[in-house]
RNA sequence: GUGGUUGUAGCUCAGUUGGUUAGAGCGCCUGAUUGUGGUUCAGGAGGUCGUCGGUUCGAGACCGAUCUUCCACCCCA
């Protein structure tokens, strides 16, 4: 009768040495948020459908994971729909409630909610995982964390400079070097469009304009005027496409593009505020690139735009993203509430890291010394031992049953036990304990004081 | 949501045009060795071939459905 278990698909089981190592990803993003001095929250892991729905456009409405009613919900389910087939019409009627789908929005909703009690600017950081009804593939997961840093209440740029900082203070830390951090400005998207007669069409312009690395300038010429975009709104696109080089010199070449648009002249300003910081402030490995091709989380982004995409030559999708949402708070009824904040991708960093073998050897914490049982005398004179060894920080513990000696040592080979504490009728007559290091064979009948010692080298 | 791909022992994989009791390496268990693991030697256990259905005298192999894996698209961390 026993059923071959699994897990659904998306989802993944993590051993300790994966543990270990996501660990160190968190410690490492969590320790560098709170050096720039934000502060932690928590949101529940499903919200109301409402706070959730209609947020991400509608491609994140169908990857947003609805949670059926409980008790007799089709009782109450909207029957017309249910005539017609409807999902998305009878949806409503029976589920109410949603997993998260990332963080920025539960977290608009949490400063909304909580606002009298909030001080402003507000620096938060949340590191607990999202959901969505994706099709995996390389890594795309429907279970994944995501470690957002937002501050709300401030229309400074100098957030923007921090935030980059802040990535390239992680990607240092974590001996990721080599990331680029692109940036781009959705005021310059709307310039364009508006420059080229498509201002009506933003969203689809610029989710054509973000495949110009990946299909071709003629590819995107084409699915631009299929989707109504004029011929001579996208010829007077050329100058773009052959955009490039340096920060400042695609600065000023947006400059003759753009110089018809006001919103789009305040993007380049923006940008070569922060460029200029940058500059002056210097970062220890990522680099920093204009890219105006990135056009990301239209639906609620209105000044900068970053994505992280990781070292060349590591086939991966971006490993960070973020930017900045003056209204973000709006739709829930707080007007005038600029935030501006980062996600980094803890599941495809961990695939980076992992690709690159640059995990740490000691991440793994594992048990320094395993003590052999004889019996129970033994035993009880080996915990007073064990005792010493925590109390000085030393990983100890005792194998649970007088097992056969061959039975322990491969214990302790496998959970590759760096050393092993052998105390029988002998040595507790005696006082001393023999330690066999178990990498080199060798072994040698000590003090405890002697043990400590040499263990903790 | 669209297209493709994968599934055989705990793991990595063989398995000829459909033909007897489905194999290998590694791992695992027992012993050589009752206070010594990692090496060696001897022996051993372990598979309803993802699942359900169909074709056939006969299916691990062919067909269908479904689940799963990985990949691309859409979109995204």
């Amino acid at each position: 009768m026993a059923q071959k278990p699994s897990i659904p698909k998306g989802t993944r089981d993590f051993n300790p040495e994966q543990v270990a190592k996501r660990n160190y990803i968190f410690n490492t993003i969590r320790g560098a948020f709170e050096t720039f001095g934000f502060q932690p929250i928590e949101t529940p892991s499903f919200e109301n459908s409402d706070t959730l729905m209609g947020k991400y456009g509608d491609e994140g409405d169908r990857l947003i994971f609805k949670i059926l009613n409980s008790g007799d919900y089709l009782n109450k389910a909207n029957t017309d729909a249910y005539e017609e087939k409807d999902s998305n019409k009878l949806t409503p009627s029976i589920s109410e409630k949603a997993l998260r789908y990332d963080l920025t929005v539960p977290f608009a909703r949490y400063v909304v909610q909580h606002q009298n009690d909030i001080e402003f600017p507000f620096k938060r950081y949340q590191i607990q995982p999202v959901w969505r009804a994706d099709r995996p593939q390389k890594g795309r997961f429907r279970e994944f964390y995501q470690c957002d840093a937002d501050v709300v209440g401030s229309k400074s740029l100098w957030q923007e400079v921090e935030f980059i900082q802040l990535y390239d203070t992680v990607f240092s830390k974590l001996q990721l070097e080599g990331v680029t951090i692109k940036i781009n400005n959705r005021k310059i998207l709307s310039g364009i469009a508006e420059v080229i007669g498509a201002s009506n069409k933003l969203i689809d312009f610029t989710v054509a304009l973000d495949k110009l690395d990946k299909i071709g300038e003629d590819k995107v010429k084409e699915e631009m005027l299929s989707k109504g975009i004029a011929q001579e709104g996208i010829d007077k696109l050329q100058p773009l496409f052959s955009l490039s080089g340096s920060f400042d010199s695609q600065i000023e070449s947006l400059k003759t593009i753009l110089s018809t648009s006001n919103e789009g002249l305040k993007g380049i300003e923006e940008l070569a505020f922060i460029d200029n910081a940058i500059t002056a402030l210097g970062l220890k490995t990522a680099t920093l690139q204009l890219d105006v091709t990135l056009a990301r989380g239209l639906n609620y982004y209105t000044g900068a735009i970053f994505e992280v995409a990781a070292p060349k030559g590591v086939k991966m999708g971006s490993i960070g993203g973020g930017g900045r949402y003056d209204d973000l708070t709006g739709i829930f009824g707080l007007k005038d509430v600029s935030g501006v904040g980062i996600s980094f991708g803890l599941d495809r960093i961990y695939l980076v890291l992992e690709e690159l073998n640059l995990f740490p050897e000691a991440v793994n914490k594992n048990i320094e010394v395993l003590f052999i049982n004889f019996g129970d005398n033994e035993a009880l004179f080996s915990l007073k031992a064990i005792n010493k060894l925590r109390a000085n920080g030393i990983n100890a513990e005792l194998y649970p049953d007088a097992a056969k000696m061959k039975k322990q040592m491969m214990h302790a080979n496998k959970r590759n036990i760096p050393f092993v504490v052998l105390v029988g009728e002998e040595e507790i007559n005696s006082n001393t304990y023999t330690l066999k290091n178990m990498v080199t064979g060798t072994q040698d009948k000590i003090e405890l004081e002697q043990l400590i010692e040499t263990v903790k080298k």
